[in-house]
DNA sequence: CACGATTTGTACGTATGTATC
DNA sequence: AGATACATACGTACAAATCGT
């Protein structure tokens, strides 16, 4: 046996990333237009003064991304927006409130959505799993790590209950954002009584969906979508 | 001078892609539950029958979406499902028509959104820029890849009135996914008076937002893609 | 058309830091 | 503490494709 810390967490940071993240930004925030060249790799090995295998290596990310196209023999190009191979957050936002703010302003239609679809479309099997992570929820202590791990257990539960893959890849993508967001909430407040309003709010949308209501579904998810949003602007304001 | 291709395309197929695919699709199926450790990197190499250069290259594009994760000196582990940091649209279906159903389903909503805001937000710009498309539209010829582009620069250029960076990102990330889609269209139908329906109802969407009238907006966008989505399940089935 | 220069793709060897036993 | 396994990084070499002359 072994002390087994989590084999799923990230790693000691790595010149690659660094790079990789540069790189990409600065192509992201429009300093190349589409379809111009970018230097070679060994003049990035110099200006970054790294090794030819960590530039390829960071280049290889952005490439899987759609961003970049490589071409042998000839070069790295950057290809045109609409060639974009995956969907990323965009990390640069000039304050947490404007980050938060724009993440639920794309999260909440789309979570309305699959409320409704989730409502229509529903099996045992998923209000099962919709009600194990409620139960997780009520059962973890306040605000603890399980805790949040539930919410978004519950959310992405949901998701699967529209039995449309899209909706559970993203509900899984928007996890990793949502649970700083979650953070920063709690830190913020510190009010122990917004778990008893949140499992409250995550009640509603599952018995709505339990009686196959969607519209019932669906606005139980906006308010509840509402409240942890204005929850995260005015944290010492009540309900 | 030079011929000047298209640099923007892709190249000719590597060894890392493939690998990196395989790979990666058999974990986002299943075959390795979180937490589990996939083979070293030396028997990665004797599996595929390549150097560890191409192995590095191929499992660097994996950790990039965050699908695994490697720890120096430990190995090489399969990330948490909600520590994904990438969203891309799953390749496999198994038939065409539930590929664009499920497509449409997350788009409707998330563009019915973005023409409610950006009806709300648009700027002198953001309308010009609408317009433009609008116009592109319609000058170009029936279906060529140039109405296509710009139908697809229409709907980017709502994105872009929201304001929200989210939005713009994500529906440049839908549009490699929709241009086949609407070459699939195209193909299956062959009807000249698709282009003029459609080029009228851009107009109903393009009219209720410079008039600032979310709703409007909205509605609009939603009968424009109900159209577009039946038009490819029935291609025959005239409007 | 041909040739050489440039650039990306692939392969191998070696050294080093880290984790595990 | 020592030994082993592993990922990270560097350097070199060659193959394949492209581009200019």
């Amino acid at each position: 046996m072994s002390v087994q810390a989590d084999k799923a967490a990230a790693g000691r940071p790595r010149k690659a990333d660094d790079i990789a993240e540069k790189i990409s930004e600065s192509i992201l925030a429009g300093k190349f237009e589409a379809g111009a060249r970018l230097p070679t790799e060994k003049a990035l090995c110099e200006q970054f003064g790294v090794s030819r295998t960590v530039i390829r290596e960071a280049i290889s990310r952005i490439k899987a991304d759609g961003v970049v196209n490589s071409l042998q023999g000839s070069g790295l190009y950057v290809a045109h927006p609409f060639q974009r191979r995956s969907f990323k957050f965009d990390q640069n936002f000039e304050s947490e409130l404007s980050r938060v703010t724009g993440l639920f302003e794309l999260r909440e239609p789309v979570e309305m959505a699959a409320a409704r679809l989730a409502a229509a479309r529903h099996t045992r099997e998923d209000l099962a799993r919709i009600s194990a992570a409620h139960a997780a929820m009520i059962n973890a202590a306040d605000w603890s790590e399980e805790g949040v791990t539930a919410d978004l257990e519950f959310h992405h539960a949901i998701a699967l209950a529209t039995h449309n893959v899209h909706y559970a890849n993203f509900m899984a993508f928007m996890a990793s954002e949502l649970r700083d967001t979650i953070r920063t909430a709690r830190a913020q407040s510190g009010r122990p009584e917004i778990k008893r309003i949140t499992v409250e709010q995550h009640a509603r949308i599952l018995r709505a969906i339990e009686r196959r209501d969607p519209e019932g579904a669906a606005l139980a998810m906006h308010s509840h979508l509402e409240h942890a949003r204005t929850g995260q602007k005015f944290p010492d304001q009540p309900e």
